[in-house]
DNA sequence: CATCATAATTACCGATCGGTAAGTGTCAAT
DNA sequence: ATTGACACTTACCGATCGGTAATTATGATG
């Protein structure tokens, strides 16, 4: 396990831009948390925007091996469905940076549009919208249903995840470690309620 | 209704920390917008952050009068409880610029911490999560649950309504108007789910 | 030993940032 | 006619931003 200049540039942008976003972050900042000047930086990564990109490529190619690693592990779709998404969640847990990073893209794609592409997430969202017709009952679900279905339960758990700091600090951290605690089984009984008022 | 400059400042300073951020926005591109210059916003407001905070106190007050309102239109709290996430969307829908602020602050809190105040927040989901309890069948529920099912409702409504541009790009507009279209079904459906489940 | 790419440095650039200070025009009240 | 609050302007400040140019230290290869 190597750590390269590059890898530490890329993981302390990663930390910069997720608290700070894409304006806030400044690269000088970024260098300076590795021990190195801006310019130091600037040799390794041209341009702001293509540090930005990379750590953005970084976080959707894992994303993207998530779900699939998630499917291939089961032969039932009910059982990749909810796995996936207990999945998404564990990984957001675990790297709540990335999540921060999604969401901010999501805010900021307006103004910096053409910049980054935006379609790092379509590939993910597609493999697991695709799972859906192939469950139980679920053969006519028409792709808008599926896709918001799909969706709702996405955005409920980058929601919650990204809320961590403001509900630490509204609730106190105990209390809100008991409803981060329960998150995960609500999260399962929402995906099995869907499952089986489509089976019934 | 009188457009008085102070009101004029604060939509155009709304439209510009819902796109770029609180860091990206800059006041002297909103005074601009208003054909003003940037000392005479300062005048009006003494500094970014307070311009920032009547923004979020405006939005906040009128999230809570929509959740209280709603709640007093009805006497059943299975019709609050679905009317009220109903409502939410119709209102994130109408004032799109409201949520992505939202959602930046959840985001942005954490570095610029104590400066703004982040209980605004805190009446709204007490509120919504109340009206759990008080549903027939969720009489044991406990709170941790409550909130979580309340919460998970709630991102998938909010993470739905940011992501429209890039749902907008990523699928095509004809596409994304079918999926916006059939999200208020699914999210009825959800809560409908969730009622049932309890009731059954 | 000389060469040459790599990796980093110092120095500097114009632009923009939020914010301060002082001045100007307007208009109502004294 | 004068005062003074109000609304706004021009001028300016230091700090920071992303980025360019030129230079230096390092270390492997010929």
């Amino acid at each position: 396990m190597q750590d390269t200049t590059r890898q530490k540039l890329l993981a302390a942008a990663k930390k910069q831009f997720a608290e700070k976003g894409f304006y806030g972050a400044s690269i000088a900042q970024v260098a300076g948390e590795v021990g190195l000047t801006k310019q130091a930086l600037l040799y390794h990564f041209k341009r702001k925007e293509d540090l930005y990109a990379e750590v953005l490529e970084e976080i959707s190619q894992r994303l993207l091996r998530l779900v699939r690693a998630t499917v291939s592990s089961s032969d039932e779709p009910e059982r990749q469905f909810e796995d996936i998404f207990l999945g998404l969640y564990a990984f957001s847990r675990e790297y709540p940076l990335d999540t921060h990073i999604l969401v901010r893209e999501l805010l900021d794609n307006k103004s910096r549009l053409e910049t980054v592409k935006e379609l790092y997430l379509l590939p993910f969202l597609t493999e697991i919208v695709a799972v859906v017709p192939r469950m139980n009952g679920f053969e006519q679900v028409q792709p808008p249903a599926a896709f918001c279905m799909v969706y709702q339960i996405i955005g409920g758990i980058e929601y919650f995840v990204i809320s961590t700091p403001s509900l630490k600090r509204m609730y106190g951290a105990e209390t809100y470690e008991s409803y981060r605690d329960n998150f995960p089984i609500e999260l399962r009984n929402q995906i099995r309620r869907l499952i089986e008022s489509y089976q019934a």
